[in-house]
DNA sequence: AACATAGATCAACTAGAGTTGATTCAAGAC
DNA sequence: GTCTTGAATCAACTCTAGTTGATCTATGTT
């Protein structure tokens, strides 16, 4: 089950899954999530585009950031972000499993 | 974009989406989930798995139940809880709608 | 009927996550 | 160099979500 020599998109293991989703389950940031679905954006439009405050959006684009969601790259005095599609596969695949096998019926409980 | 005829996994809205990993997003719920992945289960089997206090996990079921990741069954006195695949398969779409066009660069600021 | 057990619910408490406004840092523009 | 602007950071505050222990309900047993 290890690949210690793969690079890209390891199976996720449930740590790094719960990152994910405790990132994503956050109204703005999902907000912000959508906003980034359709392609990469600056700072300053998501800031004008979903009306927050500065620092709010930076707290949140920061706890993204950090769950490995968002990637980032600076031009200029302007930073963009966009979506890191590895890790919403890393967390689709996830899901996957664990809807797998989950229909055995119970051993009735005596 | 209504489908009010559909009866199984109708596409989800983001509020749905947030609500299912909301749900999840959580250490002692992620356990419960991760422990009926593997199968249907009871109440009484679970918390002596996971070593939880009774009201605690049943408070959390609750959660996940309302959420619609969890169905449940009684027989006698005992209650059985199982994951539904479909609430899984939902938030899986909803993923992958996300990912989809995410990669489009951003037009430059001025 | 009384009793025992599985599980849900409730009220009081606690802690962690998000908000706010001010400050700091960095990259141009002048 | 100074000034302006985009964005991150920080400290104080707030509030929501989870915990705890007790209580209540329902099912089954005797």
């Amino acid at each position: 089950m290890a690949d210690p020599g793969a690079v890209a998109s390891p199976p996720i293991q449930s740590e790094q899954a719960r990152a994910l989703l405790k990132a994503l389950a956050e109204p703005l940031r999902l907000r912000v999530i959508e906003a980034l679905g359709g392609g990469e954006r600056c700072v300053c439009d998501l800031t004008a585009d979903l009306g927050l405050a500065q620092s709010k959006l930076s707290f949140h684009l920061k706890v993204l950031k950090e769950a490995g969601l968002l990637a980032d790259r600076q031009e200029g005095r302007w930073i963009y972000y966009s979506l890191r599609p590895e890790a919403i596969e890393q967390l689709r695949s996830w899901l996957a499993e664990l809807g797998a096998q989950c229909s055995k019926p119970a051993a009735p409980c005596t």
